[in-house]
DNA sequence: TATGAATGAGCGTTCATTCAT
DNA sequence: AATGAATGAACGCTCATTCAT
């Protein structure tokens, strides 16, 4: 692995602190200034790497969507027929959102508050196009509902959101058979 | 309909401008100060109907919980058979997620922030009981599959908030045939 | 005893109440609001006895003032020789700032702060002319040392009030013989 | 005498500036932002000095009360004679209270008044001390009344503060020969 | 690059005072 | 005379941002 410049160094830190305070007390409780001390830094630093605390957000938020997208597609192979394909995807997406937790819910935090930018988010969505286009492949097939992609998305990766912020709470307790379930439902959901 | 009275009058302001300027821009941007103009009231006056920005808060968040609840169950008949039954409060759901759109947004941030107390948010859980009571019935009859409720409302309840904010940003546009087969999906995905 | 109309009986409920929090908080942590409340009247109805919180002060302390004065000489006799009269006079102080001790410490406040306008304080110091004309016959007879009624005060009636902020705190507890013994010094700190 | 930093000077100021607007307006009349402004610094900076506004009162009044016993027993020696002993301390004293007339000001209202944490009050009562085992020895050698410490000091130091009072109001004028009759007092008073 | 003291606008909240009832 | 809801200026305090070092 290559080795980090103390320039990225401090710039993973800060985005590390960043998720950590804005998960476990919001937004408007993730002071700069506590940003600085958590990575180690000082407030002017931040500066440095970052426009301003807007530009922060962005930046953490994409640079982790593009990171889940990564993880998403890691397997990925697009010879596979629809529904392996599908559970390929599927099954990545749950094990980031399920074991990153907190980079997980960093995301849902953004996508459900007006934290970010429109742009930015606009800019996120675009690493999931893989899936949009076996989608379109499974609807060409007949094996897939002829629904628009949100309807799909809705059902089979939203709500595993739902079930991290539980898992979070203590709520509930996930392991392989609760995820294979969890799968079952999604499959059914918009298979033809 | 009766009449409301002054206090209430300046109550129902208050709440409504809050609910608007915490879609809008998220807790940390909904200032006392903006709450009290966008209701025609002085900063002050907000004191005299809530303890603080929190208790204003917790109080909107329970308020609209119950009539989200009210809402879901208004046409609810516990005779009706397990699918009817089903498709009778998803319905209403949708009905009050797509249609009291602020509301439902408000909701969908609270549950995705940490700005309710945790207290707060448990009082307003309760008021689900008889679409648990549903579940539980569809599963001894074997018509639903027999996972923990957490998997079923993730699967049928929780997409709505995805397409709530889809419709929102207006990257979809929602009619009768749409909800049709969002309905599709959420029987799809649970039934056994 | 005459019966108190009902107004002057709001209007001493308003009185003790102020003494009270004053006392007790400093004050600034005696709001208006709170002084109502604890005289059972309402906010507005204190604008219909005082002109405003600083008139309201004023005139508790101009009304205490009276009473403690009225209390030092009630069994003063102007024929009695210069330590009998000066004994006389000073028990009866004693007395007041021991017993009355809320009212004593109120004036203990405002005598050592600046919440009084200085014409009241002027005013609520008339009432002592017949001590400081006891002091000048005794300096006239040569039994009492050739100071000015300062110096007087501050070794004679002014000590009481640190014996009073003692006791009150419970740093000591006064008897018959602690007073008498105060008196011997007070005695002896004056006389030829 | 030693340079001394930046930030001593604002910390000096700050409490200099929070001395004189206390002792001529009181603690409700002296706001954060106008101790500010009198030390020429935003209103925030005060909040890298102290924690809040109770910390830099507590602050500012243990300071001072040090300052005043450091100067009470500057001259102070131990193998004095009881009476020369007591007059060396008092004259130290008398001369703080009528010279440092601000801060002697401070004093007196922070021990009248709520405004002190009765724990800060606690710990600025140490420093009398070395008076306190002086007037012990003195009642051993049978030359100081046997009255408890509170009421000795109620007879000699508590009195500077009534004319320091008057002083300041520009009731008296104080002079050496004026200092020396309030000594003969503070001493015929306690004296056996 | 990196610092961190300093800023000052803006926050949540209080409270003396008013006025329609 | 009496109320108490309503006001809004002013409070204590925070924090995103800057800049001299």
């Amino acid at each position: 692995m290559q080795e980090l410049s103390k320039s990225e160094i401090k710039r993973n830190a800060l985005i590390k602190a960043t998720i950590s305070l804005v998960i476990n007390n919001g937004f408007h409780a993730a002071p700069m200034s506590k940003i600085a001390k958590m990575a180690s830094v000082s407030p002017g630093t931040i500066y440095l790497y970052f426009e301003n605390k807007q530009d922060l957000i962005n930046k953490v938020y994409l640079e982790i969507k593009t990171a889940f997208a990564t993880h998403a597609f890691a397997n990925y192979d697009a010879t596979l027929n629809v529904q392996e394909g599908f559970r390929n995807i599927w099954f990545q997406i749950a094990d980031y959102k399920l074991m990153q937790i907190e980079e997980a819910m960093f995301l849902s935090h953004c996508d459900n508050t007006p934290m970010i930018d429109e742009d930015s988010k606009k800019e996120g969505i675009k690493h999931l196009q893989p899936l949009l286009d076996l989608w379109k492949r499974g609807q060409e097939e007949g094996v897939i509902k002829n629904c628009c992609p949100y309807i799909l998305y809705a059902y089979t990766v939203y709500p595993l959101a739902f079930l991290m912020n539980a898992k979070q709470k203590k709520d509930i307790t996930i392991n392989e058979e609760y995820i294979q379930n969890a799968f079952l439902l999604a499959w059914d959901s918009i298979k033809q």
